[in-house]
RNA sequence: GGCGCCAUCGUCUAGUGGUUAGGACACCAGGUUUUCAUCCUGGUAACAGGGGUUCAAUUCCCCUUGGCGUCACCA
């Protein structure tokens, strides 16, 4: 048994998405809190109300829901340790930052956003770093008072030691060491009383008994900060387990102009659930033998984070769409017909047949490009033809091969005729593959010139389920129809 | 620019002081009694460079290079 509670929360911001960058973040956290026995907690980082989306949290609940993410404690599922709403927690926030000013950790700073502006361009002019000059921190009690008296704006800041080094530990990576002269006396307290994120987030992984902060690799420059915080108050650092980045194609940062960055937007280009898990947990992380084929169950149980890999990984979409034809493939028809229904819908509107638009047709449609599918959205182009009445495509295309085109007419006038003495109840799809295959069998003719021809009478396309399902799901009526008007066309 | 992180096939990665450097995706070829897809079989393809340490380095150390991150009263 571990000796001490296992805790890891997830802390977004309400962007109004979320991003793929964090889906690997949540990923991670769950897995950790989960194969240690431990609990996740959801709290909203929302310290910043210039970012505030209307509507954002409960976008984001639902997302993280639907994923499959079940936290234990959160603004939903609330807990002990709430509220876990950061701009619900400002009283928490000044009463820590007092016991800091107590302790001359910290100190009031009044130069205003220009100042600061300036100072910093010139720095970086002169090719020094920027970094805040730290002109308020000698200030007296006595000017401190005065100025907060006259009504003067001011934010609080940390002071940072001036000498010395820093050293982190990351659970991942081992010791990483900063020169603690280089840190800045970063802000704490904003001038509007909000605080900063990193003051807000120590505050609460402390009081919220966070056992281990995943999060992503972006973070590493603020660590010693944050320690040094914990060190000010005198807390037991969490651990931290900071995450490589995910990049795109080009090794660069995911982000919205490359394409895709948000969960929402796979998801609606008919991206599973489980295929995003599945590829976004082997970005970085790997399982013991060779199979790579794992559900969010499965992985609660073989996941260890020691196995978790340091590098920055490429999102490769390629691979995301194997994992998804994969998935598709494995997923129980009913299933499937029930989650695509929704990107059949400009087909269903096509046609006025009755017929077309029962659940047992569209179920026949979609079984016949199970195996074809990579995203659920392709099922529209790839099913169109079963749903209208009049096929438009080249003559040409009817022709197998070097076949004349006496042959191919000859050759579905054949097809044509023998599917005429299928009887209406015979008309399944083994049937006439049976009869037909016998046929041409039995006369020892060429399965291609007489198939290809029928199929793309049925079909309108070079590439496309076979002549006998399609048939099949068409009905014999139909197919007889458009095999005619194959033959006509010619 | 300062600081920091990272470095095995195109991509995700396994791996060890001595290996035919393994797997998956992608790609190529062949097969699975019509196309595509599926499925099966096979194939191409990698230890960034330079110094050390060592009998021996892809593996350990250092440097270089490259990639990325970060330098806000944003998270």
């Amino acid at each position: 048994m571990p000796d001490k509670k296992i805790r890891t929360r997830f802390a977004p911001s309400p962007t109004g998405f979320l991003h793929i960058g964090s889906l690997r973040t949540v990923l991670f956290a769950h897995l950790l809190a989960k194969s240690l026995g431990g609990k996740m907690i959801l709290r909203l980082d929302d310290t910043d109300q210039k970012r505030y989306v209307e509507g954002s949290e409960e976008k984001l609940y639902d997302i993280l829901d639907r994923l499959g993410f079940k936290f234990d404690e959160g603004p939903r599922a609330k807990g002990d340790y709430g509220p876990y709403i950061q701009s619900q927690r400002k009283e928490i926030y000044n009463k820590y930052i007092k016991k800091l000013l107590d302790k001359q950790k910290v100190y009031h700073c009044f130069c205003p956003p220009e100042r600061l502006q300036k100072t910093r361009e010139d720095q970086q002019t002169r090719k020094l770093p920027p970094r805040y000059d730290r002109c308020c921190r000698n200030l007296s009690k006595e000017e401190v008072a005065k100025k907060i008296a006259a009504g003067k704006k001011f934010v609080i800041r940390q002071k940072m030691p001036l000498a010395g080094e820093i050293i982190v530990n990351d659970g991942l990576r081992g010791e990483i060491k900063f020169k603690a002269g280089e840190l800045e006396d970063h802000v704490l307290i904003k001038s509007n009383g909000m605080p900063t994120y990193q003051f807000a987030v120590v505050i609460d992984d402390h009081l919220m008994e966070i056992s281990h902060v995943v999060r992503g690799e972006e973070w590493i420059p603020s660590f010693p900060k944050n320690i040094l915080l914990y060190k000010d108050f005198g807390w037991e650092p969490p651990k931290f387990i900071h995450i490589p980045l995910t990049l795109n194609k080009g090794g660069g940062k995911l982000s919205k102009r490359q394409g895709d960055v948000a969960v929402e937007d796979y998801l609606e280009k008919g991206y599973l659930i489980e295929a995003l898990i599945n590829f976004c947990v082997l970005l970085g992380w790997r399982p013991e033998g060779d199979n790579e084929i794992f559900n969010l169950n499965e992985l609660e149980k073989v996941f260890k984070y020691k196995d978790m890999n340091i590098s920055p990984a490429i999102f490769d979409i390629e691979k995301l769409d194997y994992f998804n034809g994969y998935y598709i493939r494995k997923m129980d028809l009913d299933k499937l017909v029930e989650i695509i229904k929704p990107y059949l819908e400009d087909n269903i509107k096509k046609t006025s047949s009755k017929k077309k638009q029962t659940g047992e047709f569209i179920k026949n449609v979609v079984s016949t490009e199970q195996e074809r599918l990579k995203k659920l959205s392709e099922i529209g182009d790839l099913t169109e033809f079963f749903f209208v009445d009049k096929l438009n495509y080249p003559k040409d295309m009817l022709l197998w091969k070097k076949q004349e085109e006496t042959d191919c007419k000859k050759n579905l006038e054949t097809i044509k005729n023998i599917l005429k003495k299928i009887s209406k109840n015979e008309c399944t799809e083994k049937n006439i593959e049976n009869i037909i295959i016998k046929y041409l069998k039995d006369n020892d003719l060429k399965i291609g010139d007489y198939l290809w021809p029928a199929r793309v009478a049925l079909t309108g396309k070079k590439q496309s389920p076979g002549p006998f399902e399609v048939a099949f799901v068409l009905g014999r009526e139909e197919s007889l129809v458009k095999i005619q008007n194959a033959i006509d066309l010619i």
